[in-house]
Parts: structure tokens; C-alpha cells; sequence
DNA sequence: TGATAAACTTTACGCGCGTTAAATTATAAT
DNA sequence: ATTATAATTTAACGCGCGTAAAGTTTATCA
């Protein structure tokens, strides 16, 4: 929508401003849309026009603003034009903890997608904290966007100042689902791929138990959940293991608490399912220093399966098997639903939940 | 003249109000600082003092605004503000990559410390692409900045926008340095860093021999300086390995190149330093597969060790010998930096570039 | 060629706030 | 109580741009 400057358009420009001034070695920057519009020989309004819209002026007139883009350094001023608008073109962009690669992965598709739509992203990491993350709503109130799109914390969310928040702005839930908060949810499927793993699991070896911690957010309650009826439904008693912990720092909790399950001799079965991979990635530390082996190799005595294809998970030790959530087809229909509803407004608030199908990704950990 | 207007509309509002007060209790929404003002019983221009510095104002009246302010969520309009500042109150963090742990956990650490200057951060990633950050100059740029901490993406940086935009705007440089860009550059210190783990490596067995993918950027380069500078003062022959690869997957990187490295039988030493740890976890990656024992116990027949002490090295199989940078440390004295900088102008200019030590982290890998 | 629509220019208002200067009031110190 | 000083109020300007209305030019098509 903006245009930068060549930097040789800016050289070219420099020695053009030293020529005509002389003695004066100082260029000439242009201050604001006025002085702009002069040097293009076209009316201010009209040049207001080219930026909001370039294909809403005439091709010769277009052709003159961008020949004087070209010559002086031109942008307009972010915040009198985000003043004047009715309505910004900034996009909120949250999510829960940064540091997570698997977050920090979905912020960054879903700024690529608002940015191919012409909109600006400013993305907010909670930290892992509810009351950081109500601190970014206020800041995000403050920025007038013109949508929100949020993966929520999760349970320790505060969802009555959520719940205020998307009543005035118009706002996507991605990734964890607070029901009845926001205009739609998209995600995926938990209850299609955990069944698919542990199916898989168990054809292939001895049926699972579940590895987890509280659960901060309704992913981990329902992949609890379709554990729980997938092991029921083919035939097989749930075992659900429970380690404590309540910060995001999950390879830990994963390895302190793997520590304590595998050196305390009572593991319900030698296939264990995780549910995220960063848990699994912890309990795989934990097994390696127990010297127990991981893997589906004959010699091996433990299976660890894991969730999320996080992006480190193809270099552990054994690399992880896991399921991979479709990143691209969440984070651009979250987009594309975020802006019809800004643009359509809430009419269009009829829209389902969507919910998207993992595919097993089978590696050498189980 | 059109003030006389404003205020006849404002006062029939006004009468509006009173009418819905007292019908219904709802509390009304404030448009502007007048308004807030008129609510708080004091001028508007006591209250912009207020919001500037709210120490500025008597006690008695920052009272009376913050009652005012627990009755009525008000905040100063972003965009009115920052065009009105001289010069906002912004600071921009530029990380090459955000998806890297090691740069979230610096991104984060930076933004916490400009929140507790009173600073409002934006962060932006490069995504490892020159031209995408050369894209975020030009945001920064429209947003006017009180300054910016830059962790450039190094050798295939624009080099000369970047020079053009660091005069413009007071810009600290973090963790890569780029000689003669930016005020000052804070990182930490490779041939202190480095030196102390060749040593470590030497005293505890075979001297090692240097990974390294083509140097994307002078921490790189500087890393294998030391390297061989390190082992010549030891009495040893130094010995780099360079893999290809230019993207910033490096764990991917290591992977493939490891594979080929290992599989070609050819190595110079059964201890292998790496120029950072996911680098190193690529490497691990690639002896696991190959059934290459990898640590310090006896059985093994590899060491591996890296650099940076990567928030995932903790948790690999095994844990990752590695150098722990001062992230608080480099963090804090960034910001601390810009802000002085920011403040007096660039009379502090003198700054000296800032080096911090790193520090052995001794783990089961090497 | 003339009629009509489309694009443009001119003029002007208003957004919400920072900021300043002068007048006024409150507080502290003598 | 008097004075000096600090804080506040009042009034007003300007930031840079979106936007609207009315008049003018340019393009389009018969």
C-alpha cells in the first residue's frame, strides 16, 4: 500500500538537492501531504486518495504521484492518518506465550496473511500471564484496531473483561476456544486427531496412557477427553497421568514430573501419549538421563508420542511422532473470517466455528 | 470559531446525559480528554499534564483524575497523542527471527524493560529476510520513534539503509554488531565466551573441532576467530567444518550437514564445538539417527558442545554443553542505553560498546 | 461535436490532543 | 498577614490528514 524508496532514487535525489541548492548541503525533506502534493503537481485530496487507494485515481495522475515518490521520501503520518480514519487499519494480534515456538509460528503466518491483505499487524505475546494479557487489551482498546485476533491463555483467562473487550471490537478466537467469547472460533480438531494417534497407537503397539498437566486451556481438557473415548472406544481402559505445574515452561514440567512417573515403577503402559509436544519433549529428557530407552525400535522400551508438530520436534532424540495441526489453513481462515465480519460487520456473525483436521506425523519416537 | 459550536453541541449533550442519568444508570462512555476533564472537575490541559507525568500534578488533584478514572475507563487517544508529541514515547525492537527462541526470549526481556522505563515497545521480526527489514525500517520510520533496539540480521543486511535510518533515529545495536551503524552496540563477548570453552573441552578430552554454517552474520564470524585463535595458543590445530545452508533453519542445517559429515568418516576430532546450539541440536539429530553415542560417559564416542545456552539445550538428549550469554544483562544495559541516549541526545554518543561475558554451562553432551 | 460522467481542484471543517501564554488561585514561607 | 512560588485555569493555536461540498477540468461515447 506504501510505497518505499529506492535507495538510489534517494542518492539520485540528494545530489539533485545539492546541485540546485549550492552552498546549502541540506536535502530537502518534505513535512506533510501538502508540501507532497505540490511536488506531485496534484491536489492534496486527490494524493489522500492514491494512499488510501491507488487504483481510485486516474493512471496519469497515479503516474504523477509516484514519479514524485520515486524523487522525495514520502510517507504519511501514521498516527494523523489512524486519527482521521473512522476506522484503522491495524490488526490486533495475540498470543498467549512468544517463547513458544508453536506460537511464535502462528503470530507469524497470521501477520504475513493480515499484511497480504493490506492491513498492519502489531502482535502481543501475554507471557503466560492473564492480567499481562488483560494489560494488552487495553493497549490494543487504545489502538482502535480495526479487528483482534487472539489465542486466548485459556482457563486463567479473565473472561468477563474478554467478553467486554469483543463486544466492541470485532475479535477471532484461535487456537483455544472460550465458549461464547469472540465472534468465531477457529482451530482444530482434537477430537479428530487424538483418536487418530491413539488408534495408531494402539495397532501398533501397546495402547497408550495420557501425560498431562492441569490443563490452562480447553485444548488440554478435550484432548483429555478424546483420549479418554478413543481408548473406550476400542476396547481399552483411559489411564491419565496427572503432573503438576502451572507456569508455560512445559519441557520442564514434562521432565520433573517424567522424572518422578518413570522412577516411581507404576507406569500404566510403555507407550505414552502427551498432550502437547513440548510436554513430551521434557518427559523424553527425562527418560534419556533414566537411561530408558525411546522409541519403536525392538530395544527400545518406552513410546512417546506428542501433539502439535511443534517445530523442534523433528531434531529430538528420537525424533517425535506427533500430529501436525494445519497451521497455514487456521491462520489464514482466521484472517478471511476477521475480515468479513470488519467488513461486513456483524451480519455476517452467523459463522460456525471451524475446526481443522491434524495429520499423524509418524517418526521414530512411537 | 468553531469552538463556539463545539461547545453548543457539547452542552446539549450534556443535557442528554443528565436526562439519561437519570433514566437509566449506565455509565457513560467519555469521547475525548474535554470531556474526562469536565468529569474529573479539572482543566483539560492539568489533565494532559497528568497522563504526561502524573507526579507533575498536586496530590490533591491527580485525586480528582484518578477517581475520575476508576468511574470512567478513559485513555488518552493514541494516535491525537503521538501526533502532538515532539516525539512519542515508542521504541521499536527489530529481531531477526522471532521463531528462535533465543531472539523471543531477547524480545521479550527488551520489551519488559522499556514497559518499566514507561516506553511503549513494538517488536517486529525480520523473518530473516534483509528486504523484510529493511520493510520494518520504513514502519519504524512512520512511527517516529524515540528510538530503537536493533538485532540486526548481520552480514546480508542493507547495510546502507540501515546507516541512513540509525542517523535518523537513536538506534542501539544488540546482539550482532555492525561496524560503524547505530550509537552503540551491547552483545556479548565471543572471544571470551568461546575461548572458555575450547579450554574447557581440551582439559576434559580430545581438543575439538569447529561446526559452522556459512556466517550469516559477524557473531559468526567472530566465533570461529576465537576458535582458532584459542586452540593455537593451546598448541592445537584448528579445524573448521562448514556446512551449507542460508536460511535460518538452522537446526535443519546442522541436521543434513551432520548427516554428511558423520557418514563421510573423515573427521578431525570426536568432539565437535558448535557456532550455536541449534546448530549443535541439528548435529545431535543427525549422530542419533546414526547410532552415534553422543556425551561424556564413557560409551560415548562423540562430544558435542555450542553456544548461546538455547532455552530448548536443557531439555535434548543428551542435555547440551553450552555457553549461557548474559541475556539480563544485555537486555537491560541495552535499554538503559537508548533511554540515556534518548534523553541527552546524542551528546552521549561516546558510549563505548558493551561486551559481557559468558558463562560454561557444563551439561552431559561434552 | 456536444452531452454526460468521471476525476480533479478548491475550500474548509474537524479529529483529539500537546503546548503555550497570560491570568488566576492555591500553597508555602517569611 | 504578606509575599513568593507553585499549580491551575482559560483561551487559543497547530499538528497532519480524512472528508465533504461545490465548482472545474478531463475523459468517454454516441
Amino acid at each position: 500500500m506504501y510505497h518505499s524508496i529506492t535507495l538510489r532514487a534517494e542518492n539520485l535525489f540528494l545530489r539533485a538537492e545539492k546541485l540546485k541548492q549550492g552552498w546549502l548541503m541540506v536535502a530537502q525533506k518534505i513535512r506533510n501531504m501538502e508540501e507532497f502534493s505540490a511536488k506531485c503537481g496534484v491536489s492534496r485530496p486527490t494524493v489522500s486518495k492514491y494512499f488510501n487507494e491507488p487504483s481510485s485515481v486516474r493512471a496519469s495522475t497515479r503516474q504523477k504521484i509516484e514519479a514524485a515518490l520515486e524523487q522525495y521520501d514520502f510517507r504519511p503520518n501514521l498516527y494523523a492518518v489512524n486519527q482521521n480514519r473512522r476506522i484503522t487499519k491495524n490488526i490486533g494480534i495475540v498470543v498467549p506465550y512468544v517463547a513458544d515456538p508453536f506460537f511464535s509460528e502462528v503470530a507469524r503466518k497470521l501477520e504475513q496473511c493480515c499484511i497480504e491483505a493490506g492491513f498492519s499487524p502489531s502482535t502481543f505475546s501475554s507471557h503466560g500471564s492473564p492480567d499481562h494479557e488483560v494489560e494488552i487489551l487495553e493497549i490494543l482498546r487504545s489502538m482502535r484496531p480495526a479487528g483482534v485476533l487472539m489465542a486466548p491463555i485459556g482457563r486463567a483467562s479473565h473472561k468477563k473483561k474478554l467478553e467486554a473487550f469483543c463486544k466492541e471490537i470485532p475479535t477471532v478466537l484461535v487456537d483455544s476456544n472460550l465458549e461464547g467469547i469472540g465472534a468465531t472460533f477457529i482451530g482444530s480438531n482434537n477430537f479428530q486427531s487424538v483418536p487418530l494417534m491413539v488408534e495408531y497407537l494402539c495397532r501398533t503397539g501397546e495402547p497408550p496412557c495420557f501425560f498431562e498437566m492441569p490443563p490452562v486451556n480447553p485444548n488440554a481438557n478435550k484432548r483429555r477427553a478424546a483420549y479418554t473415548q478413543a481408548m473406550e472406544e476400542l476396547g481399552h481402559t483411559p489411564h491419565v497421568i496427572r503432573v503438576e505445574g502451572d507456569t508455560w515452561e512445559f519441557e520442564e514440567i514434562g521432565y520433573t514430573g517424567g522424572l518422578k512417573l518413570l522412577n516411581g515403577g507404576e507406569l500404566p503402559s510403555r507407550t505414552i501419549l502427551c498432550s502437547n509436544d513440548r510436554l513430551a519433549i521434557g518427559l523424553m529428557a527425562a527418560a534419556y538421563e533414566l537411561g530408558i530407552k525411546v522409541g519403536i525400535s525392538p530395544e527400545c522400551s518406552l513410546r512417546i508420542a506428542g501433539h502439535d508438530d511443534h517445530p523442534f520436534s523433528r531434531y529430538t532424540c528420537p525424533s517425535l511422532t506427533t500430529i501436525s495441526q494445519d497451521y497455514e489453513a487456521i491462520t489464514e481462515r482466521s484472517v478471511d473470517t476477521l475480515i468479513t465480519l470488519i467488513e461486513h460487520g456483524k451480519a455476517s456473525k452467523i459463522h460456525e466455528d471451524t475446526l481443522y483436521e491434524g495429520r499423524l506425523i509418524m517418526r521414530s519416537s512411537a
